[in-house]
DNA sequence: ACAAAAGTGTTACTTTTACACCCATGA
DNA sequence: TCATGGGTGTAAAAGTAACACTTTTGT
């Protein structure tokens, strides 16, 4: 038997919601120098899913993005962004959610909303990985991190969605804080380097690399030092967040 | 009494598109030294409006963007980018509708499918101005091209999505055919950094500006010269669509 | 004492900037 | 012939790329 919030959701959604109007969001993280995306395990399917959810009827769509994201790691202050509009008519499956509802037990009918087509909203959300606590929707047995080269079978349009999102926070990077979202208060230059090679994919010199950021000045450089790594124990460094919101404003003009 | 297409839409579009849903669309040009914007005088009215339209049911949403501009435009091969959504719930304005509505002689009911909530995407599209042929829509008296920087109160929010469309063409500068979409096939390197100018806000050294876009090999110069002009002829180029798509992919590494 | 990670410095090369000069054209 | 727009050149400054060397740490 499908539990209630399943039923819930699927025999009241229709008067609940904004038809026909999804989000999805890709959330990324950072954690042992690998960028990471939260995924949901779809019940009965072998397939996973990105985070999504619907619009109330008098809620703020990015509001409604913020809501799924809230739901989905417990944050409140998340770094959200709106990158593209999914709207092909064949991207969504009628066959895979009567399926997976059909082994919960439920059967829809076949002019059931959750069957119609969706345009969905793509979203990207920057968060500290350890602030995280994931937890499942109604339609997901499990929800955690994967890392971003190493990612499942996703449903429908998902990993397109993925790829988007992935894209996006490469043109980004030099004029949305993403640096600062992804890591923790005080980091090592290492880190965010790997953090930069990760999103770009791409090599970069370290001696380079740490001369260009420290240029830009956005780094306040901390007296104390990353201990317990095997070798020399390297700087750590905050954000200087004032320095780096006008820095960004105009874009950090970086070939990387 | 209101047009026959009017009353069509009005009366019978609940069930012909997709609820809570709009697409509205910023179309540039170029024309005489400046950017120009397709608008539309709202009918019964002061405001202006950005050409719209929604979504069918099994409509691919680039789809539907590419239909509404062809109804206006008279063009069938358009550049269009979708850049961002617009979802606050209080963007729409029933009022507003409503009012318009009366004085076509049109009573409207509160839950009528007009007066609700729509959520909008936005697309920006790049036409060549002298082949547009500007054609208003049921809710218009009249459809042709203003200047980007002498714009006539818009309705709604449009004029937040103009400025956004603009802000989101100066980002993709670098990186779509924008030069080649809005320009004439052939065109004089003082029209080009006119354009990249205007779109910048910002004016660009002369020189500089030749030998940059030079440098990245993406035009091919052309015997012909632009006559009639009352001084020097300049050079006529062209796009070297090759190399251009190319250059594009990576982006031309343009600090302007 | 050594391997590996991290800090710092130098030099050649490329790109950007800020200019000056000459040419063609219509009034 | 002159004012104006347009083509071309050059030198200084800034930024980028490709390097080597030293310091610190755990084993």
């Amino acid at each position: 038997m499908a539990p209630k919030s399943l039923r819930n959701l699927i025999f009241s959604g229709e008067s609940a919601y904004l038809s026909s109007l999804s989000i999805d969001c890709v959330i990324f993280g950072f954690h042992d120098n690998q960028l990471k995306v939260l995924l949901l395990k779809v019940k009965n399917a072998k397939e996973w899913s990105l985070p999504g959810g619907f619009i109330l009827p008098d809620e703020d769509v990015d509001e409604a993005a913020k809501r799924v994201l809230s739901e989905r790691t417990g944050l409140s202050k998340i770094f959200l962004q709106q990158f593209r509009v999914f709207g092909r008519p064949d991207r969504t499956d009628p066959g895979f959610h009567r399926q997976f509802l059909k082994k919960e037990g439920l059967i829809l009918k076949d002019d059931h909303w959750l069957l119609k087509r969706f345009v969905t909203i793509g979203y990207y959300a920057l968060v500290e990985y350890s602030f995280v606590n994931p937890a499942p929707d109604s339609f997901s047995e499990w929800c955690g991190w994967k890392d971003v080269n190493n990612i499942p079978d996703l449903m429908m349009d998902h990993r397109e969605i993925l790829e988007s999102a992935l894209h996006t926070l490469q043109l980004h990077l030099n004029y949305h804080p993403i640096g600062y979202n992804l890591l923790p208060e005080k980091f090592t230059m290492p880190q965010l380097q790997k953090l930069y090679e990760t999103i770009l994919s791409k090599k970069l010199d370290r001696r380079n690399f740490q001369r260009k950021i420290i240029s830009y000045k956005i780094l306040k450089r901390l007296k104390e030092v990353k201990t317990g790594g095997a070798h020399k124990a390297p700087y750590l460094y905050r954000f200087d967040l004032k320095n780096y919101r006008k820095a960004l404003k105009n874009g950090l003009h970086g070939g990387w």
